[in-house]
DNA sequence: AGGCAGGCTTTTA
DNA sequence: TAAAAGCCTGCC
């Protein structure tokens, strides 16, 4: 099926934010979207026209919610003055098309932990090389092989030697954690219903491995909790810079992930000198 | 109590 | 060689 989009929805964008590791490209507008037991090939066909290889039913059940449609992010974009901020303003403009995905939780907990201390490729390759080491091998509808993302009793039936494979070094321990706390029970959405942002990143952060940076992108991009703010070594350097009094967090909630999410699009802050 | 230094695996630039 | 979407431990 095809859709129009006419609010920001720019799929180069989301694949390179560094919120997804497993976009896989396919051509040069084109990607492979795996989430849970569903793959999806999305490829932008025309100014605003995508081409989804999924029926109306599929789509409404799951991918309209994966890509939060039903956000408006012209409207959030227009929380940000020029004049009053204009490095948001930048920023923004920037990352104009990126939006916040609805990720499964398990799978962006662990790509969080393997995140430390490293940058965005190796991040996605000890991702890929955990999918091939213990996810299934599958199909997607245009016949093409692709590995789903492994569950926490595959995870944590792995042996160390296979976990360190996957070339995560010390975060090997981290993940083995993460995968009993949630075949444990864990990481149940519904343990999450009525919790507040906090509470939820305090959740989290008792797996042992996961720090207030890797809970906070977790409760972000998965539980979808927008105003959470993540702050990294770049967005830290940023603040620094750009914010040297606090970044207004009164100003921009309920949002204030998306504009964290616009500031990290911007790069590492020594591409961004002017 | 809360802050800070040092160490940790491996890849990337 | 430094830095990378950090976290843990030990020390003060």
């Amino acid at each position: 099926m095809n859709i129009t989009m006419n609010d920001d929805f720019d799929l180069k964008k989301i694949a390179e934010s560094g919120q997804c590791f497993r976009w896989e490209p396919l051509g040069r507008e084109s990607w492979r979207i795996p989430f849970r037991d569903h793959c999806l090939r999305a490829a932008r066909i025309g100014e605003s026209t995508f081409e989804l290889d999924c029926g109306e039913e599929e789509y409404e059940r799951i991918w309209r919610g994966y890509f939060a449609l039903d956000e408006n992010y012209a409207a959030i974009r227009a929380r940000i003055e020029e004049r009053a901020d204009p490095y948001l303003y930048r920023a923004a403009e920037i990352g104009r098309g990126i939006r916040i995905l609805r990720q499964d939780l398990w799978e962006t907990l662990v790509s969080f932990i393997i995140s430390q201390n490293r940058n965005i490729p190796a991040i996605r390759r000890s991702v890929d090389l955990l999918c091939r080491s213990a996810g299934e091998r599958r199909t997607d509808r245009a016949g093409e092989e692709y590995f789903s993302f492994p569950g926490p009793a595959a995870v944590a039936a792995l042996s160390d030697g296979e976990l360190k494979g996957c070339a995560l070094g010390y975060r090997c321990e981290y993940v083995r954690a993460a995968a009993e706390h949630a075949v444990a029970g864990g990481l149940e959405l519904s343990s999450f219903d009525g919790v507040s942002d906090e509470e939820a990143i305090e959740k989290l952060m008792r797996i042992r491995g996961v720090g207030l940076k890797v809970a906070s992108c977790t409760v972000l991009f998965a539980l979808h909790r927008l105003n959470v703010f993540p702050v990294d070594t770049r967005i830290r350097k940023a603040l620094g810079l750009e914010y040297p009094d606090g970044f207004p967090d009164e100003r921009y909630a309920p949002y204030r992930g998306v504009y964290q999410q616009y500031m990290f699009a911007l790069g590492p802050p020594s591409r961004t000198r002017s």
